[in-house]
DNA sequence: GAGACAGACCTGTCTGAACCTGTCTAGCAT
DNA sequence: ATGCTAGACAGGTTCAGACAGGTCTGTCTC
């Protein structure tokens, strides 16, 4: 069989998966194949297909568990990743645009229950491309490590959580609280292209590593036309 | 039945048993269900079933005893009686009044993904007993059987889950949404004794049991001042 | 009425198997 | 050196079944 192109089994298994997921073939929480049955598929060694499933645990695409597979933990729009609710947007054909509004060192800002001292912030808002209309505003406040650094001139890939995937921090356990915001403030309203006073749907969600440290506590403001909490039990 | 999420069986089992506990559903001192009951509701076998117990029972949520059978010892204020998400209400010595609008037979009048034709309906409104202020209004939906009829006349101790219960009826599965209503409906809020145009904080539940069928549809209007979701993860 | 007994039902514990991922080693090909 | 293969082993998860022993209740006996 000839290899048609400098891309690698590996890689080409972890583009093909990929290309599944954002496809929607296979969707948020839904298993992967096994090991053995990708094995199979893709006629490879298990070696050359766990290197290509890493690749999407690198890019926070699916979460492994021992003893249990492998799962889709892509959200469509990439606005939350990892465990808990899915966030369900209704209209998927939307265009959706980024703005970073600010990438600093500071200290802790926000209410929340547990993390204080030096903290990297990130915020940001999600728009509709269309309009212009911002749809989510993020507020990620992550313990400083002098890993961040160089996340001050940028993400990895626009992505926190492929920034942070790469650095080997991934989430053990966390919490995540959702409320009504009963009225949008002036500023943030501004910020987002919308009108004050609107109620929207507050999310506050906190990560934590395997050793009970903290990793990250966001902040989401979201469009309750647009958005909602969906979850299977 | 496809496993949604990347938790195990047994996370799975311990997370719906616990949230029935702390809604209030399974009482201090209530007994649980046997393992055997366990293992056909949740449809796992029973070493999946004593899993999620050990997990219970290592928080201190419940107490197993040889012959007997396990038992919640969990004292934790009883809003709601609702696997899925946890309701937490932040003012937790608010003595709250329930009262029942209608328990009629009819035909399914809500627009809900799966259950049509005669249903029972059972609509309810918790309030503060202080104020009178609505804080709660659910609307639930359950496709009829003839073991309703005798509900028509009042629920067994005026617990909807009770009623379920003791005709062995049980979730073994289900899905759930949140959301934002933006403005309160004219009747629903004269109903609740509220303004109009407050937002609301909008919860769906659909259950199922072992076999897939629908047991139960509610929808929930929640008081977005008192009520939050809350998960662990 | 008191006590003995059987049977139903409960949990505790164990086994063997199937299937899953995590990790390692040895070797082949380019 | 890198990519890949093949295999082995460890350990997590779940299933199905079996057996022991505790608890309760109804029944029989005295």
């Amino acid at each position: 069989m000839r290899q048609a192109s400098i891309e690698s089994k590996s890689d080409r298994i972890a583009r093909v998966l990929e290309a599944e997921i954002r496809m929607g073939a296979l969707r948020d929480g839904d298993p992967l194949s096994s090991e053995a049955a990708l094995v199979e598929r893709f006629n490879v060694s298990r070696s050359t297909v766990r290197k290509g499933l890493g690749l999407l645990a690198a890019k926070g695409l699916i979460l492994t568990r021992v003893g249990i597979g492998s799962f889709v933990t892509y959200r469509g729009t990439q606005i939350d990743s990892q465990a808990g609710w899915s966030l369900s947007l209704p209209d998927g054909d939307a265009r959706l645009g980024m703005r970073i509004l600010r990438i600093v060192r500071a200290p802790m800002d926000l209410c929340a229950p547990g993390p204080e001292g030096e903290m990297l912030h990130v915020d940001r808002i999600r728009f509709l491309e269309a309009t212009g209309l911002g749809l989510t505003f993020e507020r990620a406040r992550l313990p400083w490590r002098g890993s961040f650094e160089p996340l001050l001139d940028g993400l990895e890939g626009g992505s926190l959580s492929q920034s942070l995937a790469s650095r080997g921090i991934s989430a053990a356990s966390g919490e995540e609280w959702a409320g009504v915001l009963p009225a949008l403030s002036t500023e943030d309203a501004q910020a987002m292209g919308r009108t004050p006073g609107e109620p929207m749907l507050r999310l506050r969600r906190l990560t934590r590593d395997a050793g009970g440290a903290v990793i990250e506590y966001v902040e989401s403001l979201l469009d309750p036309g647009q958005f909602g909490l969906h979850m299977e039990f």
